[in-house]
DNA sequence: ACCTTTGCATAGATAATAACTATACGATTA
DNA sequence: TAATCGTATAGTTATTATCTATGCAAAGGT
């Protein structure tokens, strides 16, 4: 049984008549004839009476017609349904995401989602939270990915993932000794940290539960710089957890982890609370989900999230 | 799209993987990796995401195999209610019908019905209507073919069609030369009728509103023979109007319609109100009602129907 | 009674396609 | 770096849907 073979049933049915029906489905008569015979044959009954002229349908033929209606009506819904989620998924999307998550997270996800959605055009741009924040209200940009929560009225966060933070320390302090560091042990003195604007910058802080009192010798303008330094000059630095894969071998033998308490930051999706287009949400937020480990996905990791 | 397309689908959401969803279609991995293609080619659209091991299914895709399901089971569906219908459609039917309808109906029922039902075995026997009665009290018999109302509490009848009733006059009698003619131009001692138990015989005296007194010569085992003995013998009789197609062209010519009242007798199905079989009756009803002609299915025709 | 028309089925050829085997390729893992 | 796993691709074969041409039966007209 095929889905053609229905139609051409259909057809006759509208039309009793061979000749009519093949017309109708673009087809010969002799195909319209052989085809509806050989589901007659399969279904091992007779669907029309062509003793009578114009032919009419047999009592089962009814039953057949009618459920081949239903069959072919759903088979034309899931095309529609396709066409109206399809055109959700088309044009441009205007992305942002923070330096921080960029370098490990926009490689991956550009290479998926232009394979999965290649009607959706994306124009991705790394700028700080603030700015972000600044385009999104203009709609300069219409998703963004960064470190929530906002606590900003007017934009709506879809949680995707919890990164913990590693402590990056050059084998020159006599903490790298330990195996586990906490807030207390990296004293701010030789804490490497990023420029202002970055949010990671302030978790940081934050964590440690001290402001800075000046601005320190110099300020990274990048994870990549702030390891290189800690590298040359010593002292530590904080990193998030998906920036370790972008560690050589030898550097990653310089990374301790955070306890007591743990630090996590919460990565969102961001969007105006009026962004209509619910289904590109999804598929970004699935693509994403998809690239980074499944244990960072866990929620149960919110709740050691640092605060921006 | 193809339903073996949407099957193909449906296996590698199971399975998650085109090997084993191949093994369980039952084809090579190449033809089910191709087809699902074709479709996904066909819908323009990616279901499944091959990049992620297992495999995994698309925003869209998870859409599309909510409606292939939907789509499958229909058709299953349509499959299952041709079993049922068709369990009720074969075995055996035990039909009777009565003398005076047989010698028209039977040759073309038969012909028409075998083509249509094959898997259903007809017995038919012709017996007069109080054999009938008693036969299908008895479950000796299924169905029956035959003369209503009878009025009998267990039996239920289908009415099929209403067939009038036509004189057929010898050329040596007065009234051959009227073109119509009434129950009172017609006196019982001229009129030749079948012999006991035929129904026929009662609705021609309850039509004439008299009682034959005594037997006549010589009644008749059939309307055949009736006509036969007309030719023969002058005088005069009543037949039903499916007859007259078995009439000879010169044999027409001793017909005169019967008016004031018109007479027509109320042919129905009749089966005991224990019979389950639906589909048989519907069989069979629809099968005679095609193959007598049109004007006989006109209902108002009941109010001119003479009882038994 | 004969011919024509109408309407579906059949036969044989051809084109389209679904299926196969063998193999390449890309990603993981040892 | 080789081995393994999993899917895609290439090339071939088998199947089947479709075509044109024709047969055949029934109905209608002359």
């Amino acid at each position: 049984m095929t889905l053609q073979q229905l139609e051409y049933v259909l057809a006759l049915e509208k039309t009793r008549h061979f000749v009519r029906a093949a017309e109708l489905c673009g087809v010969t008569q002799p195909t319209l004839s052989a085809m509806v015979q050989k589901l007659e044959e399969e279904l091992d009954c007779k669907i029309f009476d062509r003793s009578r002229q114009p032919i009419e349908v047999t009592e089962i033929g009814t039953q057949i017609i009618s459920q081949a209606q239903v069959i072919i009506y759903q088979a034309n819904q899931l095309k529609e349904s396709i066409k109206s989620t399809k055109e959700e998924l088309t044009g441009t999307l205007h992305l942002a995401v923070i330096p921080t998550i960029a370098p490990y997270l926009l490689p991956r996800f550009i290479a998926s989602f232009k394979k999965l959605y290649p009607e959706l055009s994306l124009k991705i741009s790394e700028m700080h939270t603030d700015t972000i924040i600044e385009k999104l209200r203009i709609a300069e940009i219409d998703m963004a990915i960064l470190s929530t929560p906002l606590d900003d009225p007017k934009i709506l966060e879809v949680p995707l993932y919890y990164e913990k933070f590693a402590a990056y320390i050059s084998p020159t302090e006599p903490i790298y000794k330990r195996t586990e560091l906490s807030a207390t042990d990296m004293p701010l003195d030789k804490l490497w940290v990023l420029e202002e604007g970055h949010c990671l910058r302030n978790q940081v802080f934050n964590f440690c539960h001290e402001k800075p009192l000046q601005s320190s010798t110099y300020e990274a303008g990048s994870i990549d710089t702030l390891v290189k330094i800690v590298d040359l000059n010593g002292g530590y630095t904080v990193i998030p957890e998906l920036h370790i894969e972008l560690l050589s071998e030898s550097q990653k033998l310089n990374l301790r982890s955070i306890v007591n308490p743990e630090a996590t930051r919460e990565i969102s999706i961001v969007i105006r609370h009026d962004f209509v287009r619910e289904g590109v949400i999804n598929a970004v937020a699935e693509c994403i989900k998809q690239i980074i480990p499944a244990h960072m996905l866990d929620t149960r990791l919110k709740k050691f999230a640092i605060r921006l």
